[in-house]
DNA sequence: AAGTTTCCGGACAGTTTGTTCAGTAACGGT
DNA sequence: ACCGTTACTGAACAAACTGTCCGGAAACTT
């Protein structure tokens, strides 16, 4: 059968070997041997997995990504609001869990695609939301919702690279959350040192 | 002399060639041939300029951002307080002027190596002036500088970005800084959704 | 033990890289 | 206008990597 141990298991080592590699020496510094001798596997034997170096990449990260969707969708759904702390926090949980991978995925590994990916499933999100609330709130948009978006998810992005880069015992994901939501009440401390709009 | 017209000259077009060829494909998907190719230019005379691909990128994009140095620091030396408004109109405006480059840069192409220099030595400056500024106001540090910084930059980072691959006429930048000092003058709406701190 | 599936090492042509070199063209000074 | 210097060119080269193919060895299933 298709059903085999063996075929999850070199897999699987050829995997781990490219996240380990890329961690190490970035994506593109890496010859498909490289790989395979990490990974104590025939450099024949990865033709017969994966087409390209780049599909065993573009697998790893989706699934990621997608592992990362699985995760937050039930804490989305749950508030009507798609951004309270918790779909954040799930994140930064993910992360602490899956260090390396995230690292790889917002370093912009691979051409920046899997980041690009990320930012812009976050942005499509944001921007509705932000669409229907000014909507319901009859505020008028001083702020593009679109550029509004891009601002909010560029912070979170940002503060994860953060994060997950610090190599000292990092500060907890609660007490991450607790700074980005005092960010953002308190957006006049944020900006002293602003002039005043000419 | 070594003052020769002729190097000048093609030194420019292999420069030209690459940014347009990045912009088309992506820097990854370039080989020197294609560079030289289309600078109209024998393949042996681009080594007799530079080692590398990625030399001839790094010298590009290192210019730019030294370009953009010259034009900030008088702005930002000026203010006491490094983040009026001006610096990131300095920006928005040189963006304006050198678009393809700043999509190269803001792209993460290269593996994000350029990208990431800008953010980092933004977020170093900006550090600074979060810890400097919390000193003198003797506020409590309830929000990591660092970590401030970090969002700060990632957002300003992420307007670039949607800014500047806007096809459409483009919004003016006196606009985008508008709406900037709204963002962070206006913490509480942008927030609004938000649990409030457990 | 037999039959199937996977793994392996080696060999293959095709690219790309970076270097070298001899010939040719363009430049700059007098 | 001439001549020495400097830069460009095309070709050839070894080296590395890619992606494919094959026959034999090894591991798994029943």
């Amino acid at each position: 059968m298709a059903e085999d141990r063996r075929v999850r298991k070199t897999r699987k080592a050829l995997r781990d070997a490219l996240v380990e590699l890329v961690i190490e020496r970035g994506f593109t510094a890496l010859s498909v041997e490289d790989i395979t001798q990490r990974a104590d596997v025939g450099r024949a034997t990865f033709y017969s997995h994966f087409r390209d170096k780049d599909e065993l990449f573009a697998r790893v990260t989706a699934d990621l990504l997608a592992e990362l969707d699985d995760r937050l969708r039930p804490v989305v759904q749950d508030s009507a609001v798609g951004f309270t702390g918790k779909p954040i926090l799930q994140m930064l949980r993910h992360a602490r869990d899956e260090r390396d991978l995230y690292r790889i995925v917002l370093r912009g590994e691979g051409d920046g695609k899997p980041l690009r990916m990320f930012t812009d499933a976050c942005a499509r999100v944001a921007a509705q939301e932000f669409r229907g609330r000014s909507e319901r709130n009859a505020v008028e948009p001083r702020i593009d919702p679109e550029l509004l978006a891009r601002a909010w998810v560029g912070e979170q992005v940002a503060v994860l690279q953060w994060w997950v880069e610090q190599d000292a015992p990092p500060m907890p994901a609660e007490e991450v959350v607790r700074m980005l939501l005092d960010l953002a009440l308190r957006g006049r401390y944020w900006a002293t040192g602003f002039d005043t709009p000419a």
